[in-house]
Formats: C-alpha cells, sequence, structure tokens
DNA sequence: GTGGTCTAGACCACG
DNA sequence: GTGGTCTAGACCACG
C-alpha cells in the first residue's frame, strides 16, 4: 500500500522511502520480511525501476534493508534506521523554526494540532526501541 | 544579520525568506520598516541579485512585504504571513511523519531535544498573535 | 589526471571515487577545490555524465565532497572519509584471508612486495592526520 | 565447517572457493582427499547446486582440485594455488591502495588490526612453502 | 552553466 | 528472475 505524489515537491525515490521506512515503523513491515522486486513494485506504481533501484540503494546503504544477489531486499533487524529515515526531516525543521525565533509553545501546540487525528491501527504500540 | 549556509539543502532564497520572516518575527523588523536594497543586500552576502529579488518577489506574493516602485521594499502590517512561512514546513514534516507512523511522543521528544538550547534574547515575548 | 579501467571489475563509478580519493589523499585536492562539472568530466573520460553525478553522489553522501547548489561540487575539509574509502577495501580483504588461515606474516610479505615501488613524489608527508 | 555470508559483498560461489582453499592451506584437506559431492554440499549449505558446481569448475581450472569423471572431486598436489586465491585480492587491494596515495604505514597498521585476533588452532605451522 | 531527478532501455553476474 | 551498472537523453530548480 504505497502512495506516491507524483506532483509533488519531494523526488519520488524520497518519497518511496518514506513509505518504505513507514511500514517498517508501523510493523507492516518486520525483520527478514521481503520487499516487493524493483521491477515489479516500478510497475505497479508506473515509474521508473531505476527510481525504485534508487530508493532501494539508499535504503541498503543505511541498512535500513539489505539486499541478496539475485534474490530480492529485505528489511533489516536494526528498525533505527528507518526510525531515523522517517523523523529528520522532522527534526530539521524544528530546528530551523526554532532558530528563526519561533518559540517552543507555538510548535507544541502545531504539533498538537497535526497529531490529534487518529492514527491506522497498526500504529499501537509503536516505539522507539532501537 | 543575515546568515546563510551555502552548503546545500534548502536554496539560497528560501533561507533568505526564513532569515527575513525571522527578525519580523523576533520583531527586530516591524511594520513599514524598510528592507535593504536587492543589489546591496547581494553584494553583503555575496550572491546573486536575482536571488534577493526572488525572495522579495516570494515575501511580496505573500504579503509578508510590499514593494514601492524605484523607492522599495518594506515590511507589511500584517505579521501573519511571517509566521506562517516560519511554521509552514514545521507543520507539513509533522503531518507526514506522524502519518508515516512516528508515535506523537516521539516527535515530542525530538522537539524537546531540539529547543532546549537558547535562543536568541530578542526572542523573547513572540507570540503567534496574530 | 584520472585514469579508469573500462575493461574491468570494479565499476566505473566506484574507480572514479577511488581515483578522486586518492588525489585528496595525495594533497592534489584540497579543502573547498571544486572538482570538474559532472558533465565535463563525463566528456573529458568518455563515460556517461550520470556515472559520474552517482560518483559525486556517493562521494558527497559519504562527505568527501560537498556541492552547492548551480555551482559545483567542492572537497570537504574532513580527508578521514576519503583516506577510508581508500582503505576499506584493503581492510576487507586482510580480514578475509587472515580469517580463512593465511598468517600475518604471509601478508605482511606481501605487503612488502607491493609497497617497495616508489609512489608519486606528491605522495610524500601524506599523514592519516584526520 | 564451511561459513557463507549470504548477505551481500562477494558472491556465493566466491566465498565457497575461499573456504575450501582455507581448509587446504591450513592443512584441514590435504591432497587426494575428496571433496563433497556437489549436490550434498549445497543441500548442507542451503544453496543452488548450481552455486557449488561453479566453485568446483573454478578451483578444477586453477589446478587446486581435480575431478574424476563419476567419482568425485579431489584436492590436487600442489598448494600453491589455493594459496594464490587466498592471497591475490589481497595483494590487488594492496597494489590499489598503495598507488592511490595510501602510505605503506597506514596499510601496516590496519594489517595489525585486523590480525591481531585469535585464528583456528589449526592454522598454526602453516608456511607459504610453495 | 550546474547539479538533481527521471525515463527508457540495455547488458551483466548471480543463482 | 533478481539486483547492479551503464548509456542516452530529457527536464527542472537554482543562480
Amino acid at each position: 500500500m504505497i502512495r506516491l505524489d507524483i506532483t509533488g515537491r519531494s523526488p519520488i525515490y524520497e518519497q518511496l522511502c518514506r513509505e518504505i521506512c513507514g511500514e517498517i515503523a508501523r510493523g507492516l513491515l518486520v525483520e527478514n520480511d521481503r520487499l516487493p522486486a524493483a521491477r515489479v513494485l516500478a510497475k505497479d506504481l508506473g515509474i521508473n525501476p531505476n527510481t525504485v533501484a534508487k530508493a532501494y540503494g539508499m535504503l541498503e546503504r543505511d541498512g535500513i534493508i539489505y539486499s541478496v544477489a539475485g534474490i530480492g531486499c529485505f528489511v533489516s533487524k536494526e528498525k533505527a534506521g528507518a526510525y531515523r529515515w522517517l523523523t529528520e526531516d522532522f527534526r530539521r525543521k524544528t530546528r530551523e523554526a526554532f532558530g528563526a525565533g519561533v518559540p517552543k509553545d507555538a510548535l507544541l501546540s502545531i504539533l498538537e494540532e497535526e497529531c490529534s487525528g487518529e492514527v491506522s491501527p497498526q500504529t499501537q504500540g509503536v516505539k522507539n526501541d532501537d
């Protein structure tokens, strides 16, 4: 269940990384689960195989997945990397906004607004346990 | 006192917008204050005049500043725009991370980390009053 | 002065990384030196610009170079990354051979054989000072 | 006692060759010893029979083992080939690193690091006697 | 002009 | 079939 915003600011390979990391963070993908073959996923999503390959390559270099020659790509043991992927932009934007002069309280209230909605049930119990 | 990081991540014109909005948010620039001439600022910062022009243009389009032909650019009355500029990326990244499966608690702890440091004294008293 | 072995075992982008790291290690490229534009280098070497882009991208992600939007790529301050790039294969092969049962003495004598020749004069004084 | 690392870097057939050469170098396999049948070994290791066949084929081509049609594969008299197999990558990487500008001292210290650990007792007494 | 991204399509090693 | 690499060529944002 990967959704891409083709019309978009962030590059496709980056969205792809985020989506996959999200599935790992939510526990929908667990250690040693196999990712869809790059070409299959590319076809499903209507994008170029190279773009998927780029995303997979980045995730591998960050230790979030590992690839086995001629077999496929699999989810790594450590979830820390996936977690970092999902939060690094948030962290940077937090720093930028705070650094520019936005008071902490204001950021907190925005965070409250944005995090009041429901999330998918599978997310329950997800912790930063790595 | 505008600081730019030429090295990567966000484009210079964007950093410039953020810096100016920051000065407005912190009250260092107030209504009807005149901004430095684009060419002068460009020279001071060692960047391309077109880059400054682009930043000014975006800020004007968003109602954060207004320009008077042949005279210069000035800070608008409403601070809401500047405030929105500084927080919209934070808001989007908050939504993205939360939506991807990062629990609220994790975001809060990152926010605490990033906002524990001191900010410039001028920031005191800044509120989301628009 | 970059030499590639097109007929080769190791991928071009990897050879390119090694060559550039070598120039940094030998002091031929120093902090803030500008690398040739990806397209120019590609043309000079008779390879595809994407291949150069891939090499530059990897070097950037490893902090060995940094890119400035629309300007070019430059050598980073830290030489440690370049140094690591040049030695990581050697380290892995050392571990593999030793682990497989080759005695340390045998490896030492091979190392002596291979390192007896002259190296380029510029190399003198190069140290692992990072 | 052959150990394979399915995860990435070197291909399985190559690891297999290294493992077998290692056993020969350490004296665990001696002249005319019979290697396990390809299919049996493949089953034991949980890998594709073709992979074992490829490894055996390469070792035979290098004179490290010899095959008797319909009977099996056996260890050759000369250990030189096995020894060369285990060290040729190390030699090449030594040459590459030194050639690229890494000083001999740096390689020596890496070698010291990697060869400080204990090796299997059987290794004692192995020499470059071919 | 410069790097960054993407597409389309090809070939290869590995298994 | 699978990932890895490479080519050729295009478009874009940035400056």
